[in-house]
DNA sequence: GTCTATAACGAGATAGAC
DNA sequence: GTCTATCTCGTTATAGAC
């Protein structure tokens, strides 16, 4: 990844790999286009041609980061592992965010969800539903493998992976304590799994 | 619960409920002074008489909300009931916030963190810590009565069951899904209780 | 694509009258 | 305890030069 020069096209990139930072540690309303500016040694006016208003911005963001996700899914589900495996992957993406102290985008502006624009809220629901689809796929393939034993619903089983996950970066970021999110996490997955 | 009137005494305890309010739906970096005047139908001025800055009126909100908890936490450890029960009382606690609309105020806290003042910083993470304690003396209680059955530490199923409250809360709000709450609540404590 | 300059607004905060 | 008035700063955003 070769470092941003002015004018080289790949600007626009650079803004958003820093706000994502920004957003994922400090929040939407956390952050402020003089922070991205400050950052990238650039001026405010430069961030309102790439990105008009911080709505657009903050769409940029969720939209690139749930493709990345969706990607990553996508790999796990075509992996040749079993589906306990598949769901230890697929937690390892959240640990991968937590490493970097960060909270995942889609949960932290889950937090501030209500202060929103309409456009953003309706990326990070969907956020939720393609993760608790592919999920809910992946717990149904364990069962029809035996490798996965469910009391209730898959999509129950699955919306819970979701909050268990969210919660346990939530909670792990301020301890700095990446244990704290290996064991709910462990746990988690540990327990859906067939005895 | 009277209506408040200029000059009661109870101004104080107005702003802190109102507050309070607006940080659980919009979070601390998303509402302002004037949001909470304007509810009260005061000046900003006057809420800088009772609370000097917003650090202040962030500090009593977190004491007061986490004196709250922690005699509701005192309250079920009295209570005459088996272990399970008491879990599923303390899912109550976050249900009953989830029922308005509304995120754990150190749940919010937690995903802005990196942006707090440390004096409130302190507070959201010692939240947490009782909270975990709490729950520990109940897993242990239910250990020894026969009543819950754990494969691991306590500590660790203890601190499982704070990430899965809170993130379930953090996911059920965009949805206005209590269900969605419930669903993960119910999954989490029956998977602890004894077979 | 990036800049300087500035507009327009809202934020947290303070002084001093009542 | 509450007000009016004001201050200072940071925010988003725009106009227009380069």
């Amino acid at each position: 990844m070769p470092a941003r020069r002015p004018g080289d096209g790949n600007t626009a990139s650079a803004v958003l790999d820093v706000a994502e930072k920004l957003v994922q540690s400090r929040g939407f309303n956390g952050f402020s286009y003089a922070d991205v500016a400050a950052e990238l040694q650039l001026t405010k006016a430069a961030l309102h041609y790439h990105f008009a208003g911080k709505a657009e911005l903050g769409e940029a963001l969720l939209t690139r980061y749930t493709q990345r996700f969706a990607s990553a899914l996508e790999a796990i589900g075509s992996e040749p592992i079993e589906a306990p495996a598949k769901l230890s992957a697929y937690a390892e993406l959240y640990l991968d965010v937590l490493e970097r102290d960060r909270m995942c985008l889609c949960g932290m502006m889950a937090a501030e969800y209500q202060t929103l624009p309409e456009s953003m809220q309706a990326i990070v629901v969907r956020f939720f539903l393609d993760n608790e689809t592919w999920l809910t796929s992946i717990l149904e393939l364990g069962k029809t493998q035996g490798t996965i034993h469910l009391d209730g619903s898959t999509r129950d089983a699955a919306r819970m992976i979701v909050a268990s996950l969210e919660g346990a970066m939530l909670v792990a970021r301020p301890f700095h304590d990446l244990a704290r999110f290996r064991a709910a996490s462990d746990a988690t997955i540990n327990h859906l799994t067939a005895r």
